[in-house]
DNA sequence: CTAGACATGTAAGGAGTTACATGATTGC
DNA sequence: GCAATCATGTAACTCCTTACATGTCTAG
C-alpha cells in the first residue's frame, strides 16, 4: 500500500482536530516517540497523497501566511477505522546496544561502561517524558473512551522503560565486575 | 557506511566459525531475533560486499556442491572490534498494536479481543524460544566471556517479553471490560 | 531420472532518514 | 529593512522486504 503506516499514524493525529505538519512531527515526537517515529520525509509527501485521495483536506487559509493545517475527512475516518481492524504487522525492534553484546568479549569491559551509561540516561529521560505524559493526561479531559486506551499506551512506556533500566544495570554490573578482574 | 549494519550482524555471526548465507540468516533468526533481524536481500549482497572489502573470504569448497561457507578474516575481527567501541544507534521500536491504541476508541471493543489474544500468543511463542536459548547455552559450554554477554542478551528478551505480557494482560482486561458495558 | 527441497542470488519497490532549498513570519 | 527563525518541501540516499529466478542436492 502507497505511503504505508505513515498515513495511520497522520490520520490517528487528525482525528482529534486539524494539525500542520509541524505539529504531527511535534506530536509523533511527544505521544508516539517510544514506539512509532516519523520524518519530514515521510509525513509532507503523505500529506499531499492524503488529500489527493480524499481522506484529508487543507484547511483554507482564514489567517494568510500561517501554517497550512489539514482536517480529517469522512472518509478518512473510516479509513483509519477500517486499519484498526485489521490485523498488524509484526513489531519490529532494532537494538545494536544488544546486537554488540554478542560480541562484547571482543574489547575491555571498561570500553562499554560509557555506552551503558548513555543508555541509561536516556532511558531515564524517557521515564521522565512517560510520567509527564500521564499528568499532562489526567488535565486533558480527553474523552472517557480515548482517556482508557491513552492511559494503556504510556503504561506500556512505563513497563517497557522499567524492564530495560532492570536490564542495564544488570549488565552495568556484569561489566563492572569483569573490569575488576 | 555502505552495508549499514547488517555487515556487523553477520561478522558478529562469522566470529565464531565459518557460516553459509542460509545460516546465517537462520541463526539472525535464532539468536537475534528478538532485536536484530535480517533478509536474504540483505544477507547476501553484504556477503559480496564484505568479501570484496576483505573482511572476509568465501571458503574453497572441498565438498564441491556443498553451500558456500564464508569465513572472517583478521581483517574482519578489527573492523568488528572497533564497531564495538562505538556509540551506538539509538534503538528503534516500530509497534502498530500501539499506535492503533490511539484510535481503539472508534471501534467495537470485540473487534480488538482476537489482535490482543494473538500478540499475547506470539510473546509466549517468544518466551519459550529464550528458555530454551537459555537451557542450550548452558550446554554450549562457549568461552566464558562469551557465555556471560550471551545470557544477558537472553536474560533482556525474558524481561522485555515478561513485560509485554503484563501488559497485553491489563489491555485484555480493559477491552473486556468496556465490552461488556 | 525426476520431483521436491533447499541454497543462492537479484530486481523492484516501499520505507525511512538526512541534508539541503525555499519561502514566510517575527522581532528588532 | 534585516536577520533569525520556522514551516514546508524535496532530492538523494540507505535500509529493508518481497517475490521471483536460478541452480544444486537428495530421496525415491
Amino acid at each position: 500500500m502507497k505511503g504505508g503506516r505513515t498515513k495511520f499514524a497522520i490520520l490517528s493525529l487528525l482525528r482529534l482536530g486539524p494539525l500542520s505538519g509541524a505539529e504531527i512531527k511535534d506530536y509523533c515526537q511527544s505521544r508516539f516517540g517510544q514506539f512509532w517515529s516519523e520524518s519530514y520525509g515521510q509525513i509532507y509527501p503523505a500529506l499531499n497523497l492524503l488529500c489527493e485521495q480524499g481522506l484529508i483536506r487543507k484547511l483554507e487559509d482564514d489567517e494568510i501566511g500561517k501554517s497550512k493545517k489539514y482536517e480529517i475527512l469522512d472518509t478518512g475516518r473510516t479509513f483509519l477505522r477500517e486499519w484498526v481492524e485489521t490485523p498488524s504487522s509484526d513489531r519490529l525492534v532494532r537494538d545494536e546496544l544488544i546486537l554488540k553484546m554478542f560480541s562484547a568479549s571482543m574489547v575491555a569491559p571498561e570500553t562499554l561502561l560509557s555506552e551503558i551509561e548513555s543508555a541509561l540516561s536516556k532511558n531515564a529521560e524517557n521515564m521522565a517524558k512517560i510520567e509527564f505524559g500521564i499528568a499532562t493526561l489526567r488535565e486533558m479531559n480527553a474523552a472517557k473512551s480515548d482517556a482508557g486506551y491513552w492511559a494503556l499506551i504510556l503504561r506500556s512506556g512505563q513497563l517497557m522503560a522499567s524492564a530495560r533500566q532492570a536490564w542495564l544495570e544488570e549488565v552495568l554490573a556484569h561489566v563492572q565486575a569483569r573490569a575488576k578482574n
